[in-house]
DNA sequence: TTGATATCGCACTAACCCGGTCCTATATTG
DNA sequence: CAATATAGGACCGGGTTAGTGCGATATCAA
């Protein structure tokens, strides 16, 4: 149950526009204004990146915010858990103890989610929000990373 | 807005153990009953695969259902769709012409949602439910295929 | 010092969607 | 005919997401 929700793509969106503008301060409402993205939203979603050292702010009158983490350190992975306090989750798939079998997931399955989590992380976000990086850097780092060769069953 | 539902857990679930079982008929509560599924719902799954080609199926006393297509032929993208309607989406995004911004989507969301499609869409289901099959092997097939080098911006 | 601006940090609402159930056909077998 | 199994719906409840609101705090500028 692996969800990138519109909060990612807002997030992405607003970091994207920061990185064009670095070390300038930017509000909230700038931002909001530049996509048409509903403001409050978008301020709820940057106070959580600046909570989490993404982002810095600055109160006041031009107040804002600036990029303040080494977007090479930060993968998408880290992105969306910021956001949604688990990337992988919802529908807890929790181990009841009754249920011998239940919640319990095939290779198949494990695969697969594995397979996307290692995509997640190797992609960061310098190589999505970065003007004039391609995106597809990151496959090559997914091509030899994670030796985890999966057999299926 | 890319979600991997526990629908399509199931699905494959019941798909890999469908691939072990080639020929024979198998009945959905069978199917249930190994994983300790929901057997409504199982079948709710199983009926919309049938509908879609994916499986064939038989009614009545000994009936249930049989692998129909070429698991080869079948990506995991067609499969999410098929079983979710749409691989991404809920949340519209929908074009209203009044605002001209909201639901267009930035260089970077759009490539990272294109490369996650094409992951997607590169991973078969033989790969994923075929006994012996390896799993990254759809990774080779990602790192040479899709031309689209997107630019970030 | 006062007012305007902007973030902070919550609590809160509304709508949607997913997981799951149920019920009434219909077809097949014995 | 009885039993089994799918077909094809409608349906519901709970949880999450998208989005709002409000009072507090901090900063700048006149």
């Amino acid at each position: 149950m692996l969800c990138l929700t519109r909060k990612t793509d807002y997030a992405l969106i607003a970091m994207g526009y920061l990185a064009e503008r670095q070390g300038r301060v930017v509000a909230a409402r700038e931002i909001s204004r530049a996509f048409d993205l509903p403001e409050a939203l978008l301020m709820n979603i940057l106070k959580r990146l600046q909570s989490r050292g993404i982002l810095n702010s600055a109160r006041g009158k031009h107040g804002g915010y600036r990029i303040a983490a080494d977007l090479d350190q930060i993968s998408l992975y880290e992105l969306i858990r910021v956001l949604e306090g688990k990337v992988e989750a919802g529908c807890d798939h929790d181990e009841t103890p009754t249920s011998s079998r239940r919640g319990w997931k095939p290779a198949p399955i494990r695969a697969i989610h594995s397979k996307l989590m290692g995509f997640l992380h190797e992609v960061t976000l310098s190589d999505l929000v970065l003007p004039g990086r391609r995106i597809d850097v990151p496959l090559e780092a997914l091509k030899n990373a994670r030796p985890a060769t999966i057999d299926v069953l």
